[in-house]
DNA sequence: AATGAATGAGCCTTCATTCAT
DNA sequence: GATGAATGAAGGCTCATTCAT
């Protein structure tokens, strides 16, 4: 539940907040925490907050762009790292799994979170995000798709196929209703993701 | 977005209350959306919508309870003409596909809220419905795990495994985030769905 | 400082509250005034204030509103019984007096207030006051000035040659910045009206 | 809108800010005007400013002051160059004109600013002022009164008797409601004021 | 003289809910 | 079953002011 020192600022005031707040969004909800509460919280007044965020919804964007920077990153760390067509999709599977369960406030927080109250700028910089990571996951893949060894199946059903388990799954980890825990999972569910898109290479 | 008339009330007041609330829920959010707007929106009055709702939250859990009957409903009615474990698999994946497509507003409104919030009467609905569904898919899908024709796997993963994807890609098609409908995709992810529980049987 | 009964709202507590507005604000300021406090005056809840009344603005734009009609409606009454281009001049001047020493606390409200933070409602609702002001003044006077009664000056200096004065003594008066009371002004100052803008005819 | 050399401090600190201050007052209003809009407008720090004025009070105070001071200044100079009654009657008249024209914001300011506020200092720097041009006026004009050059009224109805209409089309003026400007109605209003007031001698 | 982060009291407004008719 | 005026608790946010540097 720590927020990451790579993210938002550098300062302590702000990243005290943010961290207050997110123990009080998971705790009683988004709309159900006050102000108050996360001054309480963080022992910054007020004023201090409003300094720094400009509204309430200010700090739920600046945890959402946050939190799914530092999952990416970690994600294009790893990736950097790996070689070969299962590989690279078993290190995906696994490094979303490994975020979530190290980050289980957080991603609760995010997978509650809508994108339809942001402002205009953290839509923004979601935006971005969410084109990088597309980016690279695809810089990674595509030799791969042309060699035969990942389906070719349309572009926007990749992340799906391979992370949507995972995510239904964590879903109902995080929630409470499943008791085995998402890391005890991550061999079927990386399992799954290269039955789903890898092609065993038949060599001639 | 009409709401189902085997859903809560068969009496008009109510239902066009439902109806009202999930469109208002629909375009602005549930806890942006205010009494009174519902109440514009049906042409009831406050009073008449606390005398079929105890409250607002009341609406909300009816509307939810109500949409995984319905979505429930129709996989059971499907289920029960199909036969084989990859026509199974398929149904699940095709009839979730298709209710999402013809209730697009229920699914965005199923999809953004959080069960934290309802109320105890609700949550125990919610419970034997899910409960239901489980047990009528295991009835189902039993015989053929056991004949080896679908893998053994943790009971708590086929629903991610099966359904994951579907649900991944209709949040996304639902904000917009995607072009393709839901529905082309019905033959990608049913596929995938037995690509990734399906076992051929090598015929000795 | 009793709210006209021809005022705003033939209904009760919309008359109470702007009476305790009044009182208010005339006490203390505007700005300084809490809704709170108008709550507390006038018996009305928070709600029941918002619910006559879009805002705080809203209220005193009403007041605004209110009192110059007030105030208008008594110099038409007067000015229709009056005839004649002197007594016509001293009808309006008198009016004024009376209206003010009758309605200091309003009088005292509507010198203060600017129209700045108008409603656009309120806004327009004042201009078509002042128009329909201006027209019955014009009806009245046009025939003397065309007779050479009144002087002839540009349209827009007889309200502040014939008025002004009053104007003037009034926002000292009611600060308390002078001792007499307008009332006791009143031949001076439709003396003075009389002698700016009448032309005593020559009879030939 | 220069704020005048002769004002408040001949440091340039406090004079931008009182610059500033104006021209947010003027923008917005005083109420509506922020601290840290003055800040950005001048360019000085939040601390800079309570360095120089104790309050945002203060700084309304001070401009308040200097611009009656700068006011009447301009006048004792005028009258000191003038000589008899009509005369004098008119260079009043025209000084005020005069200064309205030239310092229209300034102006707005201070027909829009309520004493009510004030600090006590500025307060007696207020009365002190008003008693300092009353005893000039007094001054240069009892011997006129006396000589039976001007009509006997009573003292307090002087100012509002020759000013008031000034005052009065100034404030519509200022306000945007009357097209002509101030400036060109300088004879209408002169003429006025001496016919008000000024009595001429039958010489006999 | 200057800075600007930090404070925190206070206010307008919203809105779910009640209840008399 | 229906109405809608009335309630009032609660919260996001503002902003004048302070103070350590």
């Amino acid at each position: 539940m720590t927020i990451s020192s790579t993210s938002f600022s550098s300062k302590r005031r702000p990243r005290s907040i943010l961290a207050a707040a997110l123990a009080c969004f998971d705790q009683t909800g988004v709309d159900e925490t006050t102000i108050a509460e996360i001054c309480r919280k963080s022992g910054a007044s007020t004023g201090s907050i409003y300094h720094f965020f400009d509204s309430k919804q200010g700090i739920v964007g600046a945890l959402l762009v946050d939190g799914l920077r530092d999952n990416y990153e970690q994600t294009r760390q790893r990736l950097n790292k790996a070689s070969g067509a299962q590989n690279g999709v078993r290190t995906i599977v696994e490094s979303l799994i490994d975020w979530i369960t190290r980050n289980r406030a957080w991603a609760r927080f995010i997978y509650a979170t809508g994108t339809g109250s942001l402002t205009a700028k953290h839509r923004e910089a979601l935006r971005q995000l969410n084109d990088a990571y597309f980016e690279m996951v695809k810089a990674y893949f595509q030799p791969h798709v042309d060699a035969g060894e990942i389906a070719a199946l349309p572009a926007d059903c990749y992340a799906p196929l391979i992370l949507g388990p995972v995510h239904e799954y964590a879903r109902r980890w995080l929630r409470g209703g499943v008791k085995t825990s998402l890391g005890q999972r991550k061999n079927v569910f990386s399992d799954a993701a290269w039955r789903v898109v890898g092609r065993s290479q038949t060599v001639g």
